[in-house]
Parts: structure tokens; C-alpha cells; sequence
DNA sequence: TCCGGACTGGGACGACCGTCCCACTTCGGT
DNA sequence: ACCGAAGTGGGACGGTCGTCCCAGTCCGGA
């Protein structure tokens, strides 16, 4: 009823697609449902996306886009950087109790994109923007610890992005908390074993 | 034409569908497709089974029941600890650049058995399994290295299982083999700190 | 040899999917 | 006030999905 300029819905389909997403999954994101959870009908949808695929790379690099202060930690100084790595690892995991049907449509979006060729390269820079964003995180722990990484600090980044990775999905699947919180602290352990007294 | 037994055509279909969702993804894996690889009929699918969810079901428990040796690593003594987990972990990595659709077509049946409240079990059952076999592996380390772990094994298996998740799915995004050696290496040396000498 | 159950092939069904079309309404500029 | 463009609603189309049905074929035991 009320007119929505063509941009406004394309993000309000968006954002519409991804709580679809998180609630039935990927696969049951159809046209259909989307339009529906935002208030839509079907021509308004093709009004503004050509297709499902092109929503769904949108939504993709939207979310990518945006993934950023929720996992960069604040630091408080005076503590080991082993601690500091372990209580950004933890807040991490908070980030993920509080939504994990949001953390389980990335995983799934990973799983899409990587499933033809032509999105392969959604996936990659999904993964690039994640080791950023780890990179930039390690960074400021080196630094309030005031110690310096012994290897570039991609590489640990990208150690880094596979723990947390491995943290999520296994957590997603048996929900232990306790668990969760022995590999961060275990991974904590093991990255600050990465750098060296400045 | 040539008439097969329900139970081998069971098996059969299984076998089948396990190429199929490698190959395609299982959101692709449909029952035309599958009796398509099988060389069957579609009447030949539901003479043997009720539903392409029971099918799933089964693939999932079958391909579960049967990881076995796969992973499970022949270890030369005279290493350290931390050297025999991570040649543990190269072999796991191996056995990933071996079959890579394979092990994502896994990932994907989890995925998918967590989106459905009926089928978080077998998720939950394919997640034991792998501590399973990772608590086997970590404790033929442990003699091998005639160690002890400080913590009860089972624990430890769960944090490896974590990260040998996070090694596969950062690795199937950007297939980097010495970004994964590297992830090996450290979680090898983190698990090694578990343990102290006997 | 026959008969009942096991198995097969092909076609059909209803549901849902993504997409498209077309008549219609609203809006901003002139 | 008017007009063209922007936006909307509803219905339809072709395709694919899971599932089902049924007439037929094969086989082993009586």
C-alpha cells in the first residue's frame, strides 16, 4: 500500500531474508517467505531484484559488510595476553549465545556460496573480511599487552578465524557451554604462545 | 530389469546418494537425482524407503557408523607429543585434500540435521562420534608418547574435534595448505600442553 | 506348474518453486 | 491539471519437487 522507494526495499528484503535465513535456514528462504516476513508481494520483490540469487549475494556481502564491532573486544589493560585473548575468544562466544540461529546462516551461506563457482568468491571474501576483523583484534591485544607477534599477524588472524570457526560449530551442534569455553581458553593459550615480551 | 534385494538396494541408494550430495550438495541431492546415479526408478526408491528424509536419516547414521580408520593415525614412536598429534592432524588434513566434497557433504548433513528439532540427534550422534574417534586417537598419542593427559580425555577429544572443524571449513573456503599446516601445528602444540609426562 | 509375494517401470498427482505479466494506482515535475 | 515514470497487486506459467498408483514382470516354494 504505502510506496517504498526502489533502494529503501531493496535493503528492507534484506534484511527480511536474513531473519528468514536464521529462523528456517538458507534452503527455506524462498521468494515467497521473504516477501512475506516483509510485508511485500511477489512483483515488488522483482521489482527491485532481478533474482533470488542476486538477494541472496546481497545478502551475503551486506552481512559481510557489517559483521564489524560485535567481535572486536574492549581490552582492559593489566592482564597477560593469553587473558586478553581468552576474554575476546569468550566475548565472542557471548556474541554467539545470544543469536546462534544468526551464526548458523552464516555457516550455511559459507556452505551456499562455496557450492557453485561463479559465488566462490562471496565465500572468500566472507572469510577475508572475518580474518580482518581477527587481525585487527590480535593487533590491539599485542598491543595493550605490549608484546609483538613473532609471525605476521595475518597468519595468525587466520589461526585465530579457524578456532573461533571450530568453536561455533561444535557449540552449535552440542550447545555445551563449558566446552565452548575450554577451547577458547585452550585457543587463547596456544595464539599467545605467538608472540613475544616487547 | 536386474532384481535387487530391498536391503541391497537400500545400501545401494545410500552409496548413491552420498555421491550425489558430494558432487551437488544435498539441497540438490533429490530423489531423481539420486536414482538417477543409482540407475533406478523412483518406485525403486520408495519400495525401500517411506520418505527422502528417512533416506537422509540413514546416509547420515550409515557415513557416521563407517568414519572409522579414516582418521585414526598410524603414529612411529621416538616423537614428541605435540609431533605425534600434529602428524595426527597433517593425516586428518590429507585425508580432507583427498575428498574435499566429501568432508564438505558432511558438513552440510550437519547443517542440515540441525534444522529440524527431530533430526538434532543424529547431529548430536555424528558430534560423538567424531570425539570419539578423536579421544582414540589422543590416547594411542598419549602411549605412544607415554604421557598421561591432566584433564580426562574425552574433554581434550572435544577441543580437537573443534579444531580440526575450524582447519576444514577455513580450508574449504580458501584451500590454503599452509595456512591448514599451520593451524595444525598450533593446535598440536596447544593440545600437547594437556599432558604431562608419565 | 502354478501362485502369491517381491520387485519394477512409467506415468501421474498436487504442492511449491522462481519468475513474469499486466492492469492499476500513486507520485513529482511542469 | 496532466502526464510519464515509479511502484504495486494478483494471478498465471512452466518447471521441479516428493510421493503415489497400478499394471506388469520376475522368482521361489508348494
Amino acid at each position: 500500500m504505502t510506496r517504498i522507494p526502489a533502494p529503501e526495499r531493496r535493503s528492507a528484503l534484506i534484511e527480511a531474508a536474513l531473519r528468514v535465513a536464521a529462523r528456517v535456514g538458507i534452503a527455506q528462504a524462498t521468494t515467497r517467505a521473504i516477501v512475506a516476513e516483509a510485508g511485500m508481494s511477489l512483483a515488488s520483490f522483482h521489482y527491485v531484484f532481478d533474482s533470488r540469487d542476486e538477494l541472496i549475494d546481497e545478502l551475503i556481502t551486506t552481512v559481510v559488510a557489517r559483521e564489524q564491532q560485535a567481535v572486536i573486544p574492549d581490552l582492559s589493560p593489566g592482564q597477560s595476553l593469553a587473558e586478553l585473548l581468552e576474554s575476546g575468544i569468550v566475548g565472542y562466544f557471548e556474541h554467539l549465545k545470544a543469536d546462534p540461529e544468526h551464526e548458523q546462516a552464516m555457516l550455511e551461506l559459507t556452505q551456499y556460496a562455496l557450492r557453485s563457482p561463479e559465488r566462490r568468491s562471496l565465500a572468500l571474501a566472507q572469510y577475508a573480511r572475518y580474518t580482518e576483523l581477527a587481525e585487527r583484534s590480535l593487533e590491539l591485544a599485542a598491543e595493550v599487552a605490549d608484546v609483538t607477534w613473532r609471525i605476521p599477524v595475518s597468519e595468525v588472524a587466520r589461526v585465530l578465524v579457524a578456532f573461533t570457526d571450530g568453536l561455533t560449530i561444535t557449540w552449535l551442534v552440542d550447545r555445551d557451554d563449558d566446552a565452548a569455553r575450554a577451547v577458547a581458553h585452550v585457543a587463547a593459550d596456544a595464539l599467545s604462545r605467538m608472540a613475544d615480551p616487547r
